[in-house]
DNA sequence: ACTAAAATAGCAACATAGTTGCAAAAATCA
DNA sequence: TGATTTTTGCAACTATGTTGCTATTTTAGT
């Protein structure tokens, strides 16, 4: 057995079927993408690894359908590449609720989800109404730290 | 008198030669931008903003120098559209070195820098190493509260 | 103030990212 | 299975960002 299981199409399709969303070869291949990797996904990176099996258009779709469902959530970043990641049970159609915050490696890349760091509560000025927090850190992630000592 | 003084000519001349850099129009011009308003600027707003006196190029390229004087400093977002906000005095060429957090305003989308609200400390699992955190509040901004109650 | 050297701007061309309308294909439901 | 609804693929388009090259401007030395 791989270290990392992949996801099975059945527990793909029930993931689908509970958001009511019609189960299709692209929401399948893209939703088992994230499922069987850690990190976060742009959709050039997405693109890629599906090849050209969908359009780009399908791909840009069906994420949108997805964090409109609350599968997956959008990460801002500062290079202009939007990139997504799975959401916890606790979203939904409609809405996200989200506390944790992302972790983005300078050296690889990757982008984390770290669900044990609760974001901070943040005082603003008055005048000031906060609806949504979002932290990103950047820095060296575990895999590269390591790699670097030896 | 208007309300917000325009940054005279003088003075912009006088902060790119502090950093060393030669004295253009599109530099005068972009830098003015800036220091004319409070928020965070996107490189199409300044597109639109300068008309068609400059080319979209060297927006970019001004831009990016800014950046890496010190001058300006990216603010990332969720919309796929980097903002450029003013940097303090302590960032320098080649480092920047920010504290405070940015907002985004959902209803008339301005993007904040608030300074006087400090970046708590993030404590991550073993592992990552952080090197800069960013923290951006989406919301309602002042205005926009102050003009919805009327 | 003039000139040579260095830096910057503009242009063209390209690459990537994202959107919209519409017709064809596929999925759902009865 | 067949009708209805949803989704896909295609084409075309807009926005965003980059690179190489040449012309122009700025700077610094005289």
């Amino acid at each position: 057995m791989p270290p990392v299981a992949a996801a099975t199409e059945k527990k793909v399709i029930e993931l689908l079927k509970r958001q009511s969303l019609s189960v299709t070869a692209s929401r399948k291949r893209i939703l088992q993408l994230f499922l069987d990797q850690p990190g976060a996904l742009s959709h050039g990176a997405i693109e890629k690894k599906v090849g050209s099996v969908f359009d780009r258009v399908t791909i840009y779709r069906t994420l949108q359908t997805f964090v409109d469902r609350g599968l997956i959530h959008t990460i801002p970043s500062a290079d202009n590449a939007i990139r997504y990641a799975l959401c916890k049970d606790e979203c939904g159609d409609g809405h996200h609720r989200h506390e944790h915050i992302h972790f983005v490696c300078q050296q690889c890349h990757h982008t984390y989800c770290l669900d044990e760091v609760v974001t901070p509560v943040i005082r603003l000025p008055k005048g000031y109404s906060p609806q949504q927090v979002e932290i990103l850190v950047q820095g060296k992630c575990k895999q590269c730290t390591v790699s670097a000592r030896r």
